[in-house]
DNA sequence: ATGTCTCAGGGACTGAGA
């Protein structure tokens, strides 16, 4: 089965593209982060229409995620347990396969403006509640994907410039360290498990012509639990999107299962 | 090279966030 990661920035503006994407490549699920959009605006009819589930948890202007999914979604949950948040994050739910239930997160990490901000300090504050949580959701569920924009460039092979990065937020080692301290739950980076090219990144700055020369840097992440990442095939970005006319400054990542 | 895009408020543009 195939699952997928995707930050749309504005779901609204992006639906069409969303909308060629399931059709082309008819993923069994798709997180979208970024959707930007009030639960009573969600697009739920045209996501029907393309032969697919949702669930989503927005809010006007900023964040918003979503799970859209072949088969129906159970067990749906918003947000981190135990982790008073404003703003919408996280969304789970549940699929039953043939190899039993499938966890799905789809997370979308905060940004963290710049190392020492108040928004960094909140960032690494909601890492912290995302690692206590997950690490009981891997408990309770085995087979477990968190799929988002994490907002971290796992390592310096994932910027395009280290150098220019270093100690910058998307960088910075304590985000680093954070994000390793999930991977010790027992998870893996779906994308290292197999050779990639080099200098693959899935956000790039609609700035400066960043795509067009390749200035980016991988956050948007698959990670898998260990039952799981035995059964993933292979892992790929999807550059095509983001060379689309308005394209969102993210391109989607997907990852196969057995 | 503070270089682009999206959204809200308000009714043209500015500021925030990314």
């Amino acid at each position: 089965m195939k699952i997928a990661t995707w930050n749309v920035n504005s779901l609204k503006v992006r639906l069409p593209q969303v909308q060629d994407w399931l059709a082309a490549h008819r993923p069994d699920v798709l997180c979208l982060q970024e959707t930007k959009q009030e639960d009573l605006d969600f697009p739920l009819a045209e996501i029907e229409a393309a032969g697919y589930h949702a669930v989503f948890s927005g809010q006007k202007t900023y964040n918003g995620v979503a799970i859209i999914t072949a088969d129906e979604p159970r067990d749906i949950s918003r947000g981190i347990a135990g982790f008073e948040d404003v703003q919408s994050r996280v969304i789970s739910s549940s699929l039953e396969t043939s190899s039993g239930p499938l966890r799905i997160v789809c997370a979308y990490v905060p940004n963290g403006q710049s190392v020492g901000s108040d928004k960094y300090e909140y960032k690494l504050r909601w890492l912290a509640a995302l690692t206590t949580w997950l690490r009981a959701e891997l408990a309770r569920y085995p087979r477990l994907a968190v799929l988002g924009d994490f907002n971290i460039a796992p390592e310096d092979r994932d910027v395009h410039d280290p150098v220019a990065w270093k100690d910058q937020v998307l960088c910075s080692a304590p985000e680093r360290a954070a994000l390793r301290e999930i991977l010790a739950l027992g998870f893996v980076d779906a994308f290292r498990r197999f050779d990639q090219p080099d200098k693959s990144f899935s956000w790039w700055d609609y700035r400066m012509m960043a795509f067009r020369r390749n200035r980016g840097l991988r956050i948007d992440l698959i990670l898998l639990s260990g039952l799981l990442a035995d059964s993933c095939q292979s892992c790929a970005i999807d550059k095509e999107p983001r060379r689309a006319e308005r394209p969102s400054d993210h391109a989607p990542v997907t990852a196969e299962l057995a």
